[in-house]
DNA sequence: CGATAAACTGCAAACGATTGCAGAAACGCT
DNA sequence: AGCGTTTCTGCAATCGTTTGCAGTTTATCG
């Protein structure tokens, strides 16, 4: 079917081991044979067979990258510059969706090694811990964006605590005081994390913390909507909410749209995270940027390094944070009293709530 | 490193051809022996080796799709469904970003083939025709949502005709006459197909084709927006816009936005192609579905047809229509004249958008 | 019980590359 | 010219499987 190295050989007249040297450039040739080996070699149209290189070689020329899902725009940016990179160094990316499923990414896990991967690119769920130490030791890993405790793998981690703080003292600094936080389940890394940015923000402030302020859930719509009731239900009100994550994010808007709340006038959002359709949304959507470019670029030169270091890994570092960065856009405001509210700004509040209401009925 | 056959046949004390045979169920082992080796395998936790194995059988295990982008929705759900599709019958997906660029394309492709794929699904960009029909020589190929004319591979497309058309309906029906309508560039098969539904649908309903209400240009929010700005300042705007793709969208609703124009009550919003978080923006917005779920599984029928099929391709069908279907939520509303529309509305509209513009200002 | 067919097993050659080893050619030097 | 180096080249083994062929066992039946 396709030109083999045989076909090249033959028709160098030449062994195909010399075929081979020449054109793989393991210096080994004269000059002119190898020039006149590439030659040939283009003449026809000779493609190696990575499959039977690999085959004796042991590498693949193929590295994965493992995510939850294709859905977050940070999984999309980060798929998009992992492929990038790879490419340019004549490695194809083998893209999996791991559903966040335990037994899910055990599977591909497995599937993955069995191809022969030459280096993994891995969000954990957390679950695998011990296949994934006991990979690793066949094949170079870098967690992304997740760490696995069970494991001592390098990490690539976005700074989680800096973005919530960074998030927090700027609607501080706007003037917020009662700041309302719709955060990730407290049993995962980036819940914990973000909590504590936020709580230390408030602390160097000389804010008290308000637990009726504070909402964990799942990173779903749903959960945005609920904790954003909740919020607004309360009998004093926060004048801002920080959504520490963009799918919840939808159930906020939707809220606030539903009971005619304006953003920035009555409410200051911020999010985490950021979407494509933030800028384009009325108000557009300041966020905290989680740096997702960065981070997977990160987790290549990091991979890329344990693959040309070979086995000798374990050189200190195991744990790289990426710097999250503050994207001011339309959504939070000034807040008229820099000192703490006290049930102020009610007719705004009441009357649009009113209006909210009416129209939805 | 890992377990081989060899080290499995030995361990069972039969040939390595017997184990082969055993463990691949080439049926011609007794079930003693069958069972057996199974058995020693998976104590030893025996893998086979794909690249030894494809080297022998010249397959892959290993299907691409090859989409333009991962932030389009639709290929986000195509990616999802095809990744579970093929997982569910042994073959690992690879998942290529082609960027809708030619070269990036050619490049792709050739790679892919080199690493000896069973099947291709691609969204072509229908510049590499030539090339496509060469490999479809060799592997088995699926071209999804677009075709290209230089080849005769089987295609399964989105009905847009059928879609556009019935979105267009539905305004229609629901009283509108003046339907502003922003589609894709004319040079694509996409843009063509939706302009003709929005025609024949007008047509049908003896309403007269005006043709500063129709827009056409490329797929992002910056169209959208241009667009829509030049409908609404028609001297007879528009009373609905069916806006043909959802980047589009953006830009659309950014601009209704800012000249808090409320939707729907003073202008009804029709998208194609759903996005996750429509659903949860206010309005909810209708849309017509392009069927990306059924076009994704379409195609891996297809695919896996061919590959079952070997060689004997040609079977007449070559194109395949998946169905739109109209998705009503929240941006569309009956008009109260079902006569050609005057200057009217003027009652809802200024009210609305008076309300709108207190609650903003 | 012996012959014949059927079922099973093993040997060895592939698949397409890479690579250690040893022989051959070219070169420099006296 | 002869010798020692250096530089090239080819042979053959190897990676882990699959598979045609031939040989061996087991079953079948008269």
């Amino acid at each position: 079917m396709s030109v083999t190295l045989k076909d090249v050989a033959q028709a160098a007249r030449v062994s195909v081991s010399t075929a081979s040297r020449a054109l793989t450039g393991t210096g080994l040739t004269s000059d002119r044979t190898q020039q006149r080996l590439v030659r040939i070699a283009r003449e026809l149209g000779y493609r190696p067979n990575p499959i039977a290189r690999g085959l004796k070689t042991g590498q693949s020329r193929l590295v994965a990258l493992l995510v939850h899902n294709l859905t977050n725009a940070s999984f999309q940016v980060m798929a998009e510059v992992v492929q990038a990179r790879l490419k340019a160094l004549g490695y194809q990316m083998l893209l999996c969706i791991g559903g966040d499923d335990p037994q899910q990414e055990s599977d591909t896990l497995t599937t993955l090694v069995d191809h022969r991967i030459d280096g993994l690119i891995v969000v954990p769920t957390g679950k695998n811990g011990a296949q994934l130490k006991t990979l690793a030791k066949d094949v170079p890993i870098v967690c992304l964006v997740r760490r696995d405790d069970a494991t001592d793998l390098e990490t690539v981690l976005a700074d989680d605590p800096q973005g919530a703080y960074l998030g927090t003292r700027h609607l501080i600094e706007l003037g917020h005081t009662r700041i309302g936080l719709i955060v990730g389940r407290q049993d995962t890394t980036s819940g914990r994390e973000r909590l504590s940015g936020y709580v230390r923000a408030l602390r160097e402030a000389g804010i008290a913390r308000d637990d009726t302020l504070i909402h964990a859930g799942h990173y779903v719509p749903e959960t945005g909507a609920s904790c954003c009731r909740k919020l607004l239900d309360l009998s004093r009100p926060p004048s801002a909410i920080f959504v520490a994550n963009h799918e919840a994010t939808l159930g906020v808007l939707r809220v606030t749209a539903e009971r005619n709340i304006a953003i920035p006038d009555d409410l200051s959002l911020l999010c985490y995270e950021d979407m494509p359709w933030f800028e384009w949304h009325r108000p557009a959507i300041s966020i905290v940027d989680n740096g997702a470019r960065d981070l997977a670029n990160l987790a290549v030169d990091r991979l890329l390094h344990r693959m040309d270091a070979k086995g000798n890994g374990s050189e200190g570092v195991r744990e790289y944070r990426v710097g999250a960065r503050l994207i001011k856009r339309d959504s939070c405001r000034q807040v008229d009293t820099p000192a703490p509210a006290r049930s102020a700004k009610p007719k705004s509040s009441s009357s649009k709530s009113s209006a909210a209401k009416s129209a939805k009925a």
